[in-house]
DNA sequence: CTTCCTGCAAACAATTTGCAGACAG
DNA sequence: CTGTCTGCAAATTGTTTGCAGGAAG
């Protein structure tokens, strides 16, 4: 995984390589979506970005984070119930631990998962392109408060 | 996996149990969720009710998934651009392949998937109580199309 | 009988969209 | 300069909710 200035300088290299444009909001944005190690959702990029360059709209949070999803270099985590959360740093699909009770989302890394989606792959005849894994449970600081 | 009017009955019973009341629209619900193979949505089962129950409402149908997923009767699979989709043969959390292009899914059983969780629940101290995998790719139909 | 359930319609909330003006390249 | 991007506000959509009447047990 790289470290925060290479996940910005990455993602404005693609930005640029993919013909888009680069504008100071957008800059904030993948400036907070590579700082944040939350999982934030939109609203809190927003928040985040707020700070930096006050005028930016959730609009254009959204619609950057929709090119950025496009071009490979954000994780959108979907939920129904709540919002989306998205993930910068390690765009990748990787297994995530949700917490149910605070919210909470943290990577964990599983290499046998990219041989059971080969096996997967051949014994189904699809042709696979990503995958999600969530795990949900209590987190051990949701443990111990109650 | 239980047949078809085996999981109508562990439904019922189960309702029973926890208190809830059988109503003719909530069989019918039932019945078409244990009878889908296709993971339907909540509009798909409206529209498979209404022709044994036609004066049921769509607010019924979702009042009605709420309580089986409360008792663990049906699997939900949440997704945040498309509706929810419902698994009432296999409402336990295992793997879906889902077709991106027209959107079938299907099951699939992935026995290392247990101990997987396990080992997680260990490692990272979570108190795991459910998962979701979902793999995304295109069906074999889908690749002969295009 | 009592309480839970139903159907209707209105409410909700996150996300998306259309459009006119702004600005990156 | 030109085409893309932004900000605003309105629209969208699947799902949820409040409530008055209905029916399960």
């Amino acid at each position: 995984m790289e470290n925060q200035s290479s996940r910005v300088d990455s993602m404005l290299r693609k930005l640029r390589e993919t013909g888009f444009r680069i504008t100071p909001q957008r800059f904030v944005i993948l400036r907070a979506l590579a700082e944040s190690e939350q999982h934030p959702g939109a609203e809190d990029i927003f928040d985040l970005v707020k700070t930096d360059f006050p005028t930016t709209s959730i609009a254009t949070v959204y619609k950057t984070l929709a090119v950025l999803k496009e071009i490979g270099e954000v994780l959108e985590l979907e939920f129904s119930n709540d919002y989306n959360r998205y993930d910068g740093k390690n765009p990748g699909p990787h297994p995530h631990l949700i917490c149910i009770k605070c919210r909470r989302i943290v990577d964990h890394e599983l290499e046998s998962l990219a041989e059971m989606s080969e096996k997967l792959a051949s014994e189904s005849g699809y042709k696979l392109i990503s995958h999600r894994l969530d795990f949900h449970g209590i987190c051990p600081e949701c443990q111990k408060r109650s």
